[in-house]
DNA sequence: AATGAATGAGGTTTCATTCAT
DNA sequence: CATGAATGAAACCTCATTCAT
């Protein structure tokens, strides 16, 4: 075993911290410079690399970014995923306003790459391809990815089932509106960017406003 | 007097004609194609005139894409004015919806124009710089234009002098934290981006759970 | 008399002026920018007419440069012209510092405009053609028409003619030579440009190391 | 040792002759069409490159000519380097004749280089800061870059010392004055570009008029 | 005669991508 | 796997010239 094709393991542990960088670096410099100035040069001097490396890893710039999203997108659904397990314990409040906190905190990361995925509608639309494969080659059962409206709809609707959210409360909607309230806050003119935190005050209201249950 | 300078008045009717294409182009292109992608040619193409053109009534590619922000954040600005006066006639929750069912569809139209800015800090820059040079000019005590989370702010204030909004709303959180859902519900994936109005069901949510007085 | 078609003379009058405002205007902006951004809206600018104006006076920009050289090249030739007269008179040393003086002065204005014809072969080759039909237009007798070079040869000759020159200067040489080094020293780096003049040393040295009779 | 880095090696290599393909295209360019119509393409197509290709290795095109004009010097400095060694040696006039012959050889290569400069004040500008970044670069007492004037200077005292040059004669303006004429020969209308020497009549007439010692 | 808006060819520069090393 | 030179299409902008007023 020592010594069994060292240089291809090497070789791949390599590769896998160049695309880590690389992805890393796609974040930084559309952070710093917007997505329009985002160019493969700049994206390779971050990352250390040449530019030419790019194109070893990733067949084009669109998938590059496309990969970036996703990686930034996966610790914004971990922190989701948790939400509907805990219906029922610690109260409404509290665990919503945890959550909604974590995810502000990390949207802040991710923004800018998000408003790119807004401002480029061909690389919305190489998204969707991706995601409609994804879902067709995970079978047809799996139609439904967990996303985070669905993810805090369904804690809502599981507390209502516990009578701690009042009962006439639209749970799609609402999760709708707390989620786009936050994005909203998060790109409103007049946010210190460089605060990852939103106004408690506002996110209390936030949450105060929208599943207060009647008791006022 | 009329007929006074016909010729001048002519040439100016003529400049301001294309100057107001050119306006309107940038605002469909960017809707159409994405601010990445809105280059002169296409402005130009949209608006039929030849690419010099643009260069002769803006100074550079930013200048005009500010003078179209601009442009069409009059109609928002408008639209949000009134609002103040309203305090105390009709309903609380009708004014609001009304106001804010036209700010959304307006919004909508120029949701393009301000992610660009947010996409680019060089135009964000360059947009500060002309507002600090407006305001400076405008003497220094014309420091605070009238903005629209200002301006919902203070109708939220007159109606609770009214007694018609609870007492312990924090007025400017809350007008933030409407706008910032309004925007980020014109962002969120899946808003089909034809229907031009936000989802009854989800702006009644947004009035309701907001100002609610507490007789529920 | 009074009244006699005044808007016909009032009009060429005032063509007249644009014209020369045109010219001036020329010499102007290539001076202090330089030919190659010498645009036509600089000139017109410069000159206080539309750019349109322009071409109700000369057909292109080509000519209207050729006529701006032409216009800059008279007093030079006025200055020269006098000196064959004055073979005889005065000191020869005199009377050349004193052309050459005058010329230096002259010339220093002119520089941009033979640099710019120096730089540009198109320019040039108009200019050529020009002279090559006001030549033919003006008879096959009128080849030569008077220049610096053959003025100043004109002069030496002379003045050997007169004894005062040592007989064996090659005249044509010495006319050529000192001339080029009245232009050499107008472009030399390190010249002053906003003194009109050339230092009388350098000037000095350059009458009187080129026609010394031998006496020393 | 050989081998050690051949890929490095090799990379440069490459770029080293394009970047001498290209300096040399500005020079053929210019010299045949003019600096106002040296354009970017041209010099690319020359060059045999693309037009890309100029700015992977130059910022931008001032830089390129700055180049350009700087490998044209060295030869010329190189042709006077020699000359204050000389002092004593052969005949002053055999040894300004051949220097001052390679000088007109040379500097008849460079004239469009030199005129591009004139012309252009933004090019100068460029290469004054340039100049003044590389005085201060080698330190405090490098102030004095060796120039021709300089040289021929030098030269001319020297044989001053030896008494071959006549003492009263002041050579700084007599060298400005020299180098001045062969500019401005290389520059006199009716030159032909074709032949790359000066008149030898002139040249002649120009040493022997200048450092005649008095003995005629 | 004069204006200035409009034109479109062409200029410099950028950028995603390919290829030789 | 990595590099960086090379590419060429396309971006933004300029400019001499034309045309309606």
């Amino acid at each position: 075993m020592p010594g069994a094709t060292p240089t291809a393991r090497a070789a791949t542990r390599r590769g896998e911290a160049t695309r880590d960088r690389l992805l890393r670096a796609v974040r930084d410099v559309v952070a710093d410079v917007g997505y329009p100035h985002a160019t493969t040069r700049a994206i390779a001097e971050a990352a250390g690399v040449a530019e030419g490396t790019i194109y070893r890893h990733y067949p084009d710039k669109a998938t590059l970014f496309l990969a970036a999203v996703a990686d930034a997108n996966r610790p914004v659904l971990a922190a989701m995923a948790d939400l509907p397990g805990r219906a029922g314990t610690g109260t409404v409040a509290g665990n919503l306003t945890e959550a909604l906190g974590q995810l502000a905190q990390l949207r802040q990361q991710m923004v800018p790459l998000e408003l790119a995925m807004l401002t480029d509608p061909d690389l919305a639309a190489q998204r969707a391809r991706l995601h409609a494969e994804a879902s067709a080659g995970a079978g047809p059962s799996a139609a439904g990815l967990p996303d985070p409206p669905g993810l805090l709809a369904d804690y809502l609707a599981a507390e209502q089932a516990h009578g701690r959210v009042r009962a006439d409360l639209a749970v799609g909607p609402a999760a709708v509106t707390i989620l786009a309230a936050l994005l909203g806050l998060a790109l409103a003119p007049g946010t210190d960017p460089s605060s990852a935190t939103v106004d408690p005050g506002v996110l209390a209201h936030l949450v105060d406003g929208n599943i207060r249950s009647c008791g006022c």
